[in-house]
DNA sequence: GTCTATACTTTGATAGAC
DNA sequence: GTCTATCAAAGTATAGAC
């Protein structure tokens, strides 16, 4: 049995595949392009990645546990509920400085292939998301949870959609006053 | 210089191209198919579009001007601009009944190349529905119509997204609602 | 002359062999 | 790491039908 060369081999090989499909996107990034990056050779990234479907995924779960890591830290820094929904809005627009937008989406986009595994990866985040906001939701005293958390779904959507096109200052500051307003006024529907 | 054969050929060709362009994606979908679909031989197509981008940008011009008919018939069938700005929103919701979102976004996602023709045409098409609807913001009594008018366009193109992951039911109708409420709103501190 | 259908050339990709 | 097999796609040219 084969054993891995160097410990940080297949981090190496992951950082560069996603700068380059963070920039290009997936399509237009050839294998050779990644090794060239990488600086080794074929059979060592073939070994950790059996084939290009495979490295998409291991990119995409990647991209998944990096939005994972954003919700734990803005749980665990800001206390309330309704906070915790604003900051993470706040926090998107910081992960994006390129103007390219989320790579599950654009990943989601380039395979519309409902048989493809990049697609099923990343819907299935999709809905994963989904139910954490609701979830997130769900412990403010709005009076309607589930549309609070799919209402802060869609500006996180659009604001990843809307910052890759008209840069993400102008995108950024709309989605975080929306997210505000539509949190304060989820709550003051409870209040009466 | 050689002349229309039929008069509908053009419209004919577009019509299969951007059926499998919405369903399949642009790189997937190859002129071959593209032919075959249509019945028609290989000369007349690069009589009419002579490379695949000149096919593509065609595309992205057809939904472009979808677009601007819809927002024609809005203006032309509601009064006041804050409902216009809503019913938008609603148009948007009824115009994607697949779960593939918007053309010109999906293209936009596949071509990151800002020198590609794709990039630039759905580019400036995302400009222009910006400016028209802060436009449209500007005619109603809102206290900060640009706001307002990125706000709106921040909701559709959220919709277009999550209606591509979630179904277009669901986000359909938060986008809907969310849309009068922030006009609500913005209407109401201008009162103030 | 105009359209269909097919063969061909070039390019670039994945993936495997050594 | 280099070299190669395989395949798919864009675009061109050509042969032939109405």
């Amino acid at each position: 049995m084969p054993r891995k060369p160097a410990p940080g081999t297949r981090e190496r090989i992951l950082d560069v595949a996603a700068d380059l499909f963070d920039r290009r996107g997936v399509h237009a990034v050839g294998m050779q392009q990644i090794i060239d990056g990488v600086g080794c050779g074929k059979q060592l990234l073939y070994r950790e990645f059996p084939s290009k479907d495979h490295l998409v995924v291991a990119y995409l779960e990647r991209s998944a546990q990096a939005w994972a890591s954003t919700l734990a830290r803005v749980c665990a820094t800001v206390d309330a509920p309704e906070d915790q929904l604003v900051e993470l809005v706040r926090a998107v627009q910081g992960m994006a400085p390129n103007t390219r937008g989320c790579p599950l989406r654009n990943t989601h986009a380039e395979f519309p292939d409902p048989g493809h595994p990049a697609h099923q990866v990343s819907l299935k985040h999709f809905q994963d998301v989904r139910e954490q906001l609701r979830e997130l939701a769900r412990r403010t005293p709005a009076a309607h949870p589930d549309r609070l958390g799919d209402r802060i779904m869609l500006i996180i959507d659009g604001l990843y959609v809307s910052g890759s096109t008209l840069g993400p200052t102008g995108a950024g500051a709309t989605a975080v006053g929306l997210a505000q307003d539509v949190v304060r006024a989820e709550i003051a529907a409870q209040a009466v």
